[in-house]
DNA sequence: GGGCGCATGTAATGAGTTACATGATTGA
DNA sequence: TCAATCATGTAACTCATTACATGCGCCC
C-alpha cells in the first residue's frame, strides 16, 4: 500500500550549479563525462541525475554562462563540450561567495518521528533507533575505507565524517536515556 | 542577474504525511487550524506550506486514511474536519516505525562551496566562513529563548541545538586551521 | 553477434511552491 | 467602514526524477 520515494536533498539548484560551474572551470567538458565524473567522485556532494545535468548545462548556456562547441568521432552523437565564459566565471565566483558566506538550518525528516516516539514501547522504540544507528555506524565504517581523496574534497569528507560521528553520539545520549528509564521501571 | 530560491527541506512526503497523521491523532481538526499549528509551533520540524496541507489531507481521504465532516458555522466557507481512520491508525504506526528506524545521509549544500574553497583567497574565505558562523550563532542564541516545550518536541529542539553546535564546532575548526596557516605565513 | 560503454536526449510524472481568488466575520 | 483573521481552494510554474528512446563503437 504505501513508501517507496525518498529524497534526502538538501541542495538547491544554485549550489548545483555552482557545482557544474566549479568542475567546467578547471577543465572544458562535455556532459556524460561530467555527470560520470560527478557520480563517480562526487556522490557525497550531490546526487545530480543525468538528465538535470543536460537540463542545466543547456540552461547555463542559454543565460550565457557556458559556451559549447561540438565535438564529431566517428558517426557517434557528437559531444558537446562546455566552456565556461566571463560571464560564467562573474557568476561562479558570485555563487561560491554565497555558498561560503550563507547558512540555512535544514530540517530533518528524523525528527517528525522522534515527535510522536512516546506512542511505540519503549523497548521496541530502542530497537528501532538501534536499526537506526546501525545504519549510521555502517556510514561511518564505509567511510573510514575511502582512500585519501585530492585535498579539494578532503574538507567536504571531514564535514560528512563529523556530522555521522554527531548524530550518532546524539542517538547514543537518547538510547542511554531510555534505558537508564527502563531500568529505574518508571517508564511506560 | 541571478539568486533567489532556496528550500532547505530534508522532509520526503512521508514524513509529511506521518506529521498530520500524528496530529490528526491527537484531535480532529480542520486544515487552517492544522496548518495554523504547524507554522506556529512545529516550524522547527517541518515547513509545509498552506496549499501543501490542503493538498495532502484532500490525498489522504482519498486513500481512506482519514475521514471527512464538515461542520458549518454562519455563511463561512465550512470547516472539513478531518478524523484518523482505523486505516489511517495502521499507516500511522508504520510510518512512524519507518522513520525511528531509518537513516539516511543528507547532502549538505555547504559542501558544494566547500570543495572550492581554495578559490577564494584566504583572508576573504575566512571573513565568509565567519559570516556562516555567525548566523550559527544567532541561530543558537533564538533558540535559548524558546521556553520549555510540551515534552513532544524537546527532543526535536535537543536535537536540532545538538546540530547547529556541531556546525559550530566544525566550522570553527577550519577556520583555526585557516587562521594557523595565515600566521604561518606560507599559503596562498 | 551480443552486450556493454559512450553519448545524446525526450516525455511523463511527482511534489511542492507562489500567487491568485473568494467570501464571511470580527474588532477598531 | 476598513483591515485582519478565518476558511477554503485553484492555476501556473519550477525543479528534479524515472523511464524511455536512439544509435555507434568496441571487445569477447
Amino acid at each position: 500500500m504505501l513508501i517507496v520515494n525518498v529524497d534526502y536533498s538538501i541542495l538547491s539548484i544554485m549550489d548545483r550549479e555552482l557545482l557544474l560551474l566549479g568542475l567546467l572551470r578547471r577543465r572544458d567538458m562535455h556532459g556524460y563525462k561530467l555527470h560520470e565524473f560527478i557520480e563517480r567522485d562526487l556522490a557525497i556532494c550531490t546526487d545530480l541525475k543525468k538528465p538535470t545535468a543536460y537540463f542545466l548545462l543547456d540552461k547555463m548556456e542559454k543565460q550565457g554562462w557556458i559556451s559549447r562547441h561540438d565535438e564529431q568521432d566517428g558517426k557517434r552523437p557528437a559531444r558537446r563540450v562546455y566552456r565556461l565564459t566571463d560571464t560564467g566565471e562573474e557568476v561562479f565566483q558570485r555563487l561560491l561567495r554565497q555558498n561560503l558566506s550563507d547558512y540555512h538550518v535544514p530540517i530533518f525528516s528524523t525528527d517528525a518521528g522522534l515527535a510522536f516516539a512516546d506512542e511505540v514501547p519503549i523497548a521496541e522504540l530502542m530497537r528501532l533507533l538501534e536499526q537506526k544507528r546501525a545504519q549510521i555506524d555502517a556510514e561511518l565504517a564505509q567511510m573510514s575505507h575511502v582512500p585519501d581523496h585530492a585535498g579539494l574534497l578532503q574538507l567536504v569528507i571531514e564535514h560528512r565524517r563529523h556530522y555521522l560521528e554527531t548524530e550518532a553520539r546524539w542517538l547514543e545520549s537518547i538510547l542511554n536515556r531510555l534505558n537508564a528509564s527502563t531500568e529505574r521501571g518508571t517508564e511506560s
